[in-house]
DNA sequence: TTGGGTTTCTAGATCGTTCTAGTGGCACCA
DNA sequence: TGGTGCCACTAGAACGATCTAGAAACCCAA
């Protein structure tokens, strides 16, 4: 089979119906203009050639383009989930979502170039690595909302999570539950690694405790890797810089023969999709995700549909009490 | 800032440079047919005023479009491997990729429809759960590749790994190592469960051994769930549909305090990026994700220039054996 | 019947490119 | 001198949609 026949134009469909162009524009795009009868026809028409409007040169003329793109890491599995609620938001607002993945050989620079080929209209880059300066130069082309990231200068939206309070939060209920030797596992060169460094340093001061922090990363190695530094000096509890972290933090400590919450309390952050796998149970800082998706969207078409200045979002995240985290053990 | 400017276009440039729009869109896409003083004085204006060419435009002047879509699960973490090894596929060939996930509410077809309306020339999709008919009915408009699913009707091209040859490679390394009570837990009503199902019954059967296949799926609790269904009549051996789904499986033997490979072995499917984690070592059957979007990406590409009928790529996967499988115990 | 208002429809320009068919100039050679 | 070929360049028509301005059709009151 496989006819590699010419796909129909509104030309074709104009002469199937035997109207002009214009009205089957009118009709295509559910616009006043019309009436019913030949609405129908036009329809009947289109369908029955199998038309399908064709975005580029609709996108050329009309230069509303009702496009988001978003950026994403593909070795993030956590960004998934926040690329599945984005499509849910900006379908809600009745716009298409362009994607492009931060992979091995290609560079962030080179994935936002090619968001903005499709012809987005705005952008929402998911943790983004870029400079300052870069991220100004395309604020400069279209708006900018950067999701998880609220460094990221003036000119750029931010919809992000208050690091600092997720920290408070992970440092209180520990402290609450009785803990005093508690290690951070940071997130190394991570983005958001540095906020929650200084935000645990701060908190644990407040307490009146020593902040340990021990270098780490955002993956399973890294926290692995990190554990098996902890050497005799044992803490009664972790909170390690996302939820991979501390999957590997938790398997160097069973590797160990330790057992999670009774000898060593472990807290993840993200509250990430495999927090919840009943196995693991990992207590974890949600920063909601879907929310923040839905809020970056929201915050992208208002911009594209006439808000002047970028705003700063930044939402409280929540603490999500699961199995690894109980008080220390007596004594 | 924000200055909402205008972009500027080919006229912009040709009008700074002085010379014909025709002449700089010579420039531009590197054709022959410009003496290079005049080039580099295009070029030298074009940079100056921040020129970028206009994709839509472009694309829809010349309909070669130079652009593969690819959709994908965004709840797979499997695929984002695949995006990633495709990106490097496509670019190689000097394709750009389009992206579009399949999420909660956002069915296969609308994930399609929505890589034709950016003007794919070719369609790549992973694992598809479309019908027969639907695939038939895209593929009459484009190239359509379907990846990691060899059941797919005539008119689409196909990429896949030899389940059947995957599932022998896996029966044979348990039984060479001395495994007689091995047990499948499959993957549902996931794409290419069913091939796998039967492969497992066939090669036991060749080795005179009984085929004990549970119900499964490709998650970690769907192997949890599985696992907790052995019950008293252990296997020495479990093949998984997948590395996730043997994940839940190994948890589910720790936490009836059994040893993995000591007690049970687990063997895993996907050779994924986790099954690599030092805590993990999970013995796999590696269908070479890269490698085969690199074949998907190709083949596409073949089609899209001059290649005519439709053609089914079948590679031999391997076998990757970690710290999972080991013979059984003694007695 | 006329006239004004509304609705329905159409012609033609336009978006920013690429492509086709030239034009003009220069060098070479008979 | 003039023909031939080649190179650099250009004018103008595409591509397939949307948009603007205005024509045609219709309705209803005067």
């Amino acid at each position: 089979m496989t006819e590699q026949q010419r796909r129909p134009t509104l030309m074709d469909v104009a002469h199937a119906a035997g109207v002009s162009r214009a009205l089957v524009s009118i009709v295509m795009r559910g616009a006043p203009g019309a009436a019913e009868s030949t609405r129908q026809k036009v329809l009947e028409a289109a369908r029955e050639l199998g038309y399908r409007p064709d975005s580029r040169a609709r996108l050329l003329r009309s230069s509303r383009t009702r496009l988001l793109g978003l950026s994403f890491f593909s070795a993030h599995a956590f960004h998934a989930e926040i690329v599945d609620a984005a499509y849910a938001a900006a379908t809600s607002r009745g716009y298409d979502l362009a994607l492009s993945a931060v992979a091995s050989g290609r560079p962030e620079t080179l994935a936002v170039e090619s968001l903005l080929d499709f012809g987005s209209a705005a952008l929402i880059l998911i943790s983004p690595t870029l400079s300052h300066q870069d991220l100004a130069a395309y604020a400069g082309q279209v708006p900018v909302v950067s999701l998880l990231r609220d460094d990221v200068g003036d000119p750029v939206d931010s919809v992000s999570s208050d690091d600092h309070a997720g920290v408070r939060m992970a440092v209180d209920h520990l402290t609450g539950l009785g803990h005093r030797r508690i290690v951070h596992v940071d997130g190394g060169i991570a983005v958001s690694a540095e906020p929650r460094r200084a935000a645990f340093r701060a908190e644990m001061d407040r307490h009146g405790l020593a902040a340990r922090i021990i270098p780490g990363g955002p993956t399973e190695e890294d926290g692995l890797r990190a554990a098996r530094t902890l050497g005799e000096d044992l803490p009664t509890a972790v909170i390690a810089f996302n939820d991979r972290c501390a999957l590997g933090v938790i398997e160097s400590l069973r590797a160990d023969g330790l057992k999670v919450p009774d000898d060593v309390s472990v807290l993840g952050y993200d509250d990430s999709q495999f927090a919840r796998l009943s196995y693991l149970q990992l207590s974890s800082v949600s920063q909601d995700a879907p929310l923040l998706a839905a809020a970056a969207v929201d915050r992208a078409v208002d911009r594209i549909e006439g808000a002047q200045t970028p705003a700063h979002v930044v939402r409280t995240p929540h603490l999500v009490v699961r199995k690894t985290t109980a008080p220390p053990r007596a004594g």
